[in-house]
DNA sequence: GCCCCAAACCTAACACCTATAGGTTTCCAC
DNA sequence: GTGGAAACCTATAGGTGTTAGGTTTGGGGC
């Protein structure tokens, strides 16, 4: 029985690629096992159960859309800081929907959200606001986006405008609206 | 074996029940039929396969939510009726955990959600939006709803301001938003 | 090289799930 | 009472997650 050479690093890696490549729902231990070609109840080396797994691809994809995020916010202010924080999000989440979905499944507080936390206010800064309408800014523009990525990954209906030109008119209404909270 | 009496609509009503009190991966064929008190596959005689199940679920939900969206709006235009309809998915969302996960879940088609479609259009028609804004604005309002609910649901982190005084902000935030859009 | 030990693997078993095929029972119409 | 369809059951197959205990591997110390 020669080792696989696995760790949880190297499983949770292995469960984000089969979660974008085969969808969520596939990523279970038995598949992993089949993928590492070892039993499956040797995966309890390395992660202590399913849901431990789960968490790890969630911990996994938040670093990943928290650099992302950095990088494309970088440099930018204003509403093009906003654009960028938002397109950053949902190009994520279509390059990476097995990923993505892991997000929304999972809540769970680490170093990564609280960095994502940290960007958006940062993105937010721009806009002077007050201590309170930094916190409504942050739920407004965090549940725009994500409400905005899970309709159109149900496929909004295939009608004229495109849902790019409505895109680009929500974070425009955004952007105002945050404008219009500015205390200064 | 005296049967049990059961029909879809039966099956899928107390699907519908167990998502909302055990939660919605809770809602398996096995626990139903131990609900019943008969076999397993003696529901296939109702429903096809699991995702029909859950399907028949999405359906009652959507019936539902359009019901009481429908009830919340009547009488209401402008700001009132928007407000009216947000808070029924609120609403809803909160009562009927459940559901409102199979709702997230799936995506069929039905009479029901065009009905959901034509009740937003309606409380919009109070904004005299151009035809393509009434589109920007039904998807932002949407996801702006729902993606509320879906954060929420995972728990705003417990901080001042309330989420609720922010859920305020967020609808006048839409409603001045669509003001600025309309075209008279 | 040998020995020891911890970790990584396996086996076996169990409980649970979904779904199919075929058999049995119930109920309703005639 | 009879026939037939639908509702039920049994048996089975294939799949999932997890635990307990056994076996093998690899690395460190001597």
């Amino acid at each position: 029985m020669a080792r696989a050479n696995l760790s949880p690093a190297v499983v949770v890696a292995a469960a984000a690629e089969m979660a974008d490549r085969d969808g969520f729902e596939a990523v279970t231990l038995s598949a992993l096992a089949r993928h590492f070609g070892v039993q499956t109840a040797s995966l309890y080396s390395h992660v202590r159960d399913r849901a431990a797994l789960l968490a790890g691809v969630h911990e996994l994809a938040m670093a990943e859309l928290s650099d992302r995020i950095a990088m494309a916010t970088a440099g930018r202010s204003g509403r093009d800081a906003l654009v960028a924080l938002a397109e950053a999000q949902r190009d994520y989440a279509r390059q990476s929907p097995g990923r993505w979905t892991a997000l929304q499944r999972g809540s769970a507080p680490s170093p990564a959200s609280a960095r994502l936390v940290s960007l958006t206010w940062a993105v937010l800064r721009g806009y002077h606001l007050s201590d309170d309408d930094l916190v409504h800014a942050t739920r407004l523009l965090g549940a725009t986006v994500n409400g905005w990525i899970a309709l159109e990954g149900n496929g909004f209906a295939h009608r004229d405008p495109s849902p790019d030109v409505s895109w680009g008119r929500a974070l425009d209404a955004l952007d105002t609206v945050f404008h219009s909270w500015s205390s200064t």
